[in-house]
RNA sequence: GCGCCCGUAGCUCAAUCGGAUAGAGCAUCGGCCUUCUAAGCCGAGGGUUGCAGGUUCGAACCCUGCCGGGCGCGCCA
């Protein structure tokens, strides 16, 4: 229906340059048209006239008078008027405004949905959290704006892959084994200390359980094998670490080292996975770096990189160029020690998704990451793919608060709020719609208790106790021995005149271009307050009048009116990630 | 020091490319269950959109400078 009213506006701009109203060489411009923030402005309005009345050097009401008396004919439009310094406001027909109903239980679950992403193929690449530890109250904001995002997109039209990059390379991960195998030792009797840089958490000693489980007394060594040598921990932490590393190599042997690594990643990947699958969130793929790394595609972005003509040696290393695409400074790709950075992974990373034919990237990042953007920008600008297929969302971080204490949440303090607490505590739905409510730039407050003590106000209730409420109302008319008797086409709208339900009506008619906008936008939080406003006009509604009455012909028209707005609630739930119950 | 993000009601946040009288929830106060779920509804109070300039028909939004908060500035990942 917008586009309808922008075309209908189009066609009278160019009526109007044709009869020299406008002048000849004056370059029309796109049409504004917006949903009418206030009732009385009709249902659509535009500011072409206010947009126009300077180039055109004529006043804005007389050229919104003109324009008016160019739009073309429609079945429905009611009416058009000219408002404040020169808008115009269209106003449906009564007819037109009743068609979103119709349209909405027609179409049912797939209403809202629309062709504007053309089958684009687009890759979203979120949450991407470092394997060596469960997800944690951190990552849920991007977890959750991740996925919405990604289903609002789909709902557009796109074609939408989802992916987690799994960073299961380099030094982090010799870390994570030998933490795990020490564990192991534990669990097998030895008396060995833990350093302080390892892996803290418990789940590393449950993880080296299930190993010593599964594998027995294979991979022990004695703790003075393991410490023999070894420089003290206390005059550098990072090196006595990377000494223990060496030494749990060396003492395992090449193979029972890579079990017990391998071990260690799977039982954490596995727990990320649990995780995300119990959020609700899904991923096409799950993309290992060190597959990046086995399969060459490293060295390939290299040459590629080489080949463009970006890359120099200096100090022993292996430079791009980055500072020639607008980075600060140039980055190093390989070490002067030979071995290749995380940058150099991730350009091959974005090289990849390029060469797997998508079109779009999408990467929800952590703000933590901005300064990284840059690079990756430059790295596929040297390789010749347009930067603007590349779209970086940062996500704030929510700062978390347990009764108005501030809470760290560094993996490295072993005092961190882990996702699976936050869903047992707070619920998977209060949590996503929580993160995904805010505009992903926005810092966040999120207060646990609060979040917890007042769950009853939490706004996703408001939402699911309006789909709630009208399941129970066709309960009740089963009850009654009454049924909805007629198809939404049949059903008599026009009975529907009241203030509320004209409030209600509009609002259907929104959802596509809510969808729409939102995902060109790429903001999924316009989604949740949409459905904070349905709510709410249902809840009013609800209040105000009465479904189950003895009139059958507007008892009907109600009841088609608000199991079309079940429909919305659901499908735009739906796209949260959040529940819609029967009942509450 | 440099760079990026943010600053809106007491609190948490919205505000459709710059658009009409800046809106919700929480909290406070006053009402509504003898009919479909009170996790709800109706009403009231609460604002110099951090501050000061600028741009224009029009600025919370764009520009400049300050103030305040977050984050980042590695041959770590």
């Amino acid at each position: 229906m917008k586009r309808h009213v922008a075309s209908l506006l189009a066609q009278a701009l160019k009526a109007m340059r044709e009869a020299g109203e406008l002048p000849a060489d004056l370059e029309l411009p796109e049409v504004q048209v917006e949903r009418a923030r206030d009732r009385a402005h009709g249902d659509y309005a535009a500011n072409t006239a206010m947009v126009l009345a300077k180039p055109a050097r004529q006043k804005p009401r007389d050229l919104a008078e003109t324009i008016r008396s160019r739009l073309p004919a429609s079945e429905a439009i009611a009416g058009v008027e000219i408002a404040g310094p020169g808008f115009l406001n269209f106003t449906l027909t009564t007819a037109a405004r009743q068609e979103s109903v119709r349209v909405a239980l027609r179409q049912g679950a797939e209403y809202g949905r629309s062709d504007v992403g053309a089958g684009h193929r687009v890759h979203i690449e979120f949450v991407s959290a470092n394997p060596t530890g469960p997800l944690h109250v951190g990552h849920g904001r991007g977890a959750a704006f991740g996925d919405a995002l990604a289903s609002v997109l789909e709902a557009a039209g796109y074609h939408v892959h989802r992916e987690y990059y799994v960073n299961d390379a380099g030094r982090q991960m010799d870390i994570l084994a030998a933490s795990l195998w020490l564990r192991y030792l534990e669990a097998a009797g030895e008396p060995v200390s833990f350093p302080n840089k390892g892996y803290q958490g418990d789940y590393i000693v449950t993880h080296a359980r299930e190993l010593f489980e599964a594998d027995g007394r294979e991979h022990v060594r004695t703790a003075a094998e393991l410490g023999a040598g070894l420089p003290a921990e206390d005059d550098d932490p990072e090196g006595y670490l990377d000494a223990l590393v060496a030494r749990s190599r060396e003492l395992l042997g090449e193979t029972a080292y890579r079990r017990v690594l391998d071990f260690a990643l799977e039982a954490i990947l596995g727990d990320i996975r649990a995780d995300l699958d119990a959020f609700g969130v899904h991923y096409h793929r799950y993309f290992s770096e060190r597959q990046l790394v086995d399969q060459g595609r490293i060295e390939h972005a290299l040459e590629r990189l080489d080949q463009a003509g970006y890359t120099y040696r200096a100090d022993g290393a292996l430079w791009f160029q980055a500072s020639v695409f607008g980075d600060d400074k140039d980055r190093v790709l390989r070490r002067d020690n030979g071995l290749t950075t995380y940058f150099a992974a991730d350009v091959a990373y974005h090289l990849d998704k390029i060469e797997r034919g998508f079109d779009t990237l999408v990467n929800v990042w952590g703000a933590d990451h901005h300064g990284y953007v840059p690079r990756v920008q430059a790295a596929l600008k040297a390789l010749g793919v347009d930067a603007e297929r590349l779209d970086v969302r940062l996500v704030q971080f929510a700062i978390l608060y347990r009764g108005g204490e501030k809470l760290p949440m560094s993996t490295r303090s072993g005092e961190f709020v882990t996702l699976r607490e936050l869903r047992d505590e707070v619920g998977k739905d209060a949590a996503r719609f929580f993160y995904v409510m805010r505009r992903s730039e926005q810092h966040m407050d999120f207060d646990l208790d609060l979040a917890k003590s007042e769950s009853a106000d939490n706004p996703v209730y408001y939402c699911q106790y309006a789909h709630a409420r009208i399941c129970s109302v066709f309960r009740q008319l089963e009850e009654r021995g009454l049924a909805c008797r007629v198809t939404p086409d049949e059903a008599a709208l026009e009975r529907l005149d009241a203030e509320h339900e004209a409030i209600l009506l509009d609002l259907l008619g929104r959802y596509p271009e809510v969808i729409e906008s939102a995902a060109l936008a790429r903001e999924p939080h316009q989604v949740a307050q949409y459905l904070r406003e349905l709510a709410a006009a249902f809840h009013t509604y609800y209040n105000a009048v009465p479904f189950i009455i003895d009139d059958e012909a507007l008892r009907d028209a109600r009841l088609t009116l608000v199991q079309a707005t079940r429909q919305v609630l659901a499908n735009g739930l739906g796209l949260l990630g959040v529940d819609a119950p029967q009942s509450m």
